[in-house]
DNA sequence: GCCGTTTTCGGCCCGACTGTTTTCAGTCG
């Protein structure tokens, strides 16, 4: 079984779990190693193949590591059956509706019978929610709105997406007398690759009346609270934004506290606890006399628990306060370092925009260097190029880049591995690039042997010099292929092949783990847009987010290098 | 259920908002 299905039998056994009223740091548990286990680059299939002992990784013990390796030799989980042999098959869906927690569906179950979203809908409509402890009228207003949202299917955003909404509205409510600072903070300033909600943190001079503009805010569909400190709507979009109103003193510790992540937070927390201190979005404090002894700044707090400041990006308790600790923090790359783009596609194949006009743009942009790398012609529905065409097509990049001053044209190619690994164009034609990206874009439902056997035997192809879009992933939208990326990884770095973290906002891949992963094996990376257009050359940035979240830094990336030194290594 | 250079037992982050309450439990982040 993947990573994916093993977490989710964990956190089904934590929504179970829950609802039953067990310890709620037992349900923590599972939660905790879900998420670890969601995090992996590697499957735990080939990590038990490869007799490592998965109660190393953090957060997974006796317990849960017998529960893996049962689920990887048999496919089951006794325990889970166990559990939902006493639990009807709907309730942990019903833990899904916003407002329900565990206490609430488990009295729904117990006193109403209602066990299912169907059911509690006719429940709520029948107005027999009002009868149980705790719940009235309102209760059922808002349960049956929360099932009107969960049906429509809000769920989580990318990036992008939340990029276009955070800048609007920071926009909007700039504009409201008395607002002195705006920050957004939570996964959105983590660069996370997807955002649940946006957290718009404000420091507001007496008086202002920020809260009442924000729920007034054109895009607003619903007000699902509005406090002096803290309101949520809910834009036409679906996506939540928070605001939350804070004082300067205190700025700093909220900044820190709302960035997350949760698990990061708890970590801080807990090593401030060895200290005799307590940290709150309020600051930092004695633990005995709750005096208060910082918390202004973000700095201070990590200063409080004695460690340099440690940035957004690396927030999620996958050892970056051990690193921090021992002053070993990566000194992580930055956009500015980025020298030049090494995958986009033009008119030749499936691009909006000439060579010429790429160009142009990437000058705009203060690039060294472009590669320009159409689709070979597997790829029929982009219109790829055969190996004629592609001989016309670098031609006409050698024609543009004489006319082009500022920026060098590389002569590229992303050519197809086809399904038994060969690729898709002869080798005669590959050595006349100067740069050949080879990519995956078929038959993506192979079993994990099969593709990783056939992308490393594409690897071996020494005209090969970068893997673009290794797994294949579309956010939100497509699973990555299955491979095994620690094998491939290896080939890379055996073969001199580079790895792409593909910047374009669909794909982030290489994922932020697994480039973590390319990076402590020793194997190269290239952050490339993967442009369609002139104007998507602009989404670099959030390859680098990308980047930055896996720990890479500016010297484990190909194209921060100035152009001769490229060329050395490319040959 | 996990974890440990104070611990192999006894901890496990902390506060705001809501709705239904007369002082708080539940949910959320």
């Amino acid at each position: 079984m993947e990573n994916k299905g093993i977490a989710d039998i964990f956190t089904a056994i934590a929504d179970i779990l829950d609802i039953e009223g067990e310890n709620p740091f037992r349900v923590r548990s599972y939660r905790n190693a879900a998420r670890t286990i969601e995090d992996l680059s590697q499957s735990l299939e080939s990590m038990i193949k490869t007799g490592m002992n998965l109660e190393e990784i953090p957060g997974i013990g006796k317990s849960i590591r017998e529960k893996i390796e049962e689920i990887i030799s048999t496919g089951k989980c006794h325990f889970l059956e166990e559990l939902r042999a006493q639990v009807p098959a709907g309730l942990t869906e019903l833990l899904k509706l916003e407002g329900l927690g565990p206490k609430k569906v488990k009295a729904l179950q117990d006193q109403l019978g209602v066990d299912s979203v169907d059911r509690l809908e006719k429940a709520a409509q029948a107005g027999r929610l009002r009868n149980l402890a705790g719940m009235g009228s309102r209760t059922e207003e808002k349960v049956l709105k929360s099932i009107e949202k969960y049906r429509a299917g809000m769920g989580r955003f990318k990036l992008s997406v939340g990029f276009i909404y955070a800048q609007a509205l920071l926009e909007y409510l700039k504009e409201v007398p008395g607002v002195r600072r705006l920050d957004p903070a939570g996964s959105f300033r983590r660069r996370k690759e997807t955002i649940g909600d946006l957290d718009i943190l404000a420091i507001c001079a007496k008086g202002c009346r920020v809260m009442d503009r924000f729920v007034k805010y054109g895009e607003t569909a619903e007000i699902i609270a509005k406090g002096e400190t803290k309101s949520s709507v809910r834009l036409q979009c679906g996506l939540q934004v928070d605001v939350r109103v804070l004082e300067e003193e205190s700025y700093g510790a909220a900044l820190h506290y709302f960035t997350g992540s949760k698990a990061h937070n708890v970590a801080i927390r807990d090593r401030a606890k060895e200290l005799g201190l307590k940290i709150s979005e309020y600051g930092v404090f004695d633990s005995k006399d709750e005096k208060r002894i910082s918390g202004a700044k973000e700095e201070d707090i990590f200063k409080a628990v004695g460690l340099p400041f440690i940035p957004p990006e690396l927030r999620e308790d996958r050892g970056e306060i051990q690193a921090a600790e021992q002053g070993k923090l990566p000194r992580l790359i930055e956009l500015s370092d980025i020298r030049g783009d090494l995958q986009m596609h033009t008119t030749a194949t499936d691009g909006k925009h000439s060579i010429a006009e790429m160009a142009e743009k990437v000058k705009e942009m203060g690039y060294a260097y472009i590669a320009i790398t159409d689709h070979s012609k597997a790829v029929r529905v982009a219109g790829g190029l055969d190996e004629k065409g592609l001989a016309r097509h670098l031609k006409e990049i050698d024609k543009v880049a004489a006319q082009v001053t500022g920026v060098r044209l590389l002569k590229g190619v992303e050519v197809d591995i086809l399904a038994d690994g060969s690729l898709d164009l002869k080798d005669d034609i590959l050595q006349e690039c100067d740069v050949v990206l080879a990519a995956v874009h078929s038959r993506f439902n192979m079993e994990e042997k099969e593709m990783t056997r056939r992308i490393i035997k594409a690897l071996k192809n020494p005209n090969v010099n970068i893997l673009a879009h290794p797994t294949g992933r579309l956010i939100l939208e497509r699973e990555a292929y299955k491979v095994n990326l620690k094998e491939v990884f290896q080939a890379a770095f055996d073969y001199g092949v580079v790895l792409e973290i593909n910047a374009y906002p669909d794909r982030l891949d290489l994922r932020d783990v697994d480039a973590r992963m390319a990076k402590e094996m020793g194997a190269k990376l290239a952050i490339s847009t993967d442009a369609h257009s002139a104007a998507q050359l602009e989404l670099m940035r959030f390859g680098v987010y990308t980047a930055r979240r896996g720990w890479i830094e500016a010297k484990d990336v190909i194209n921060t290098l100035p152009l001769e030194e490229l060329f050395k290594f490319l040959r």
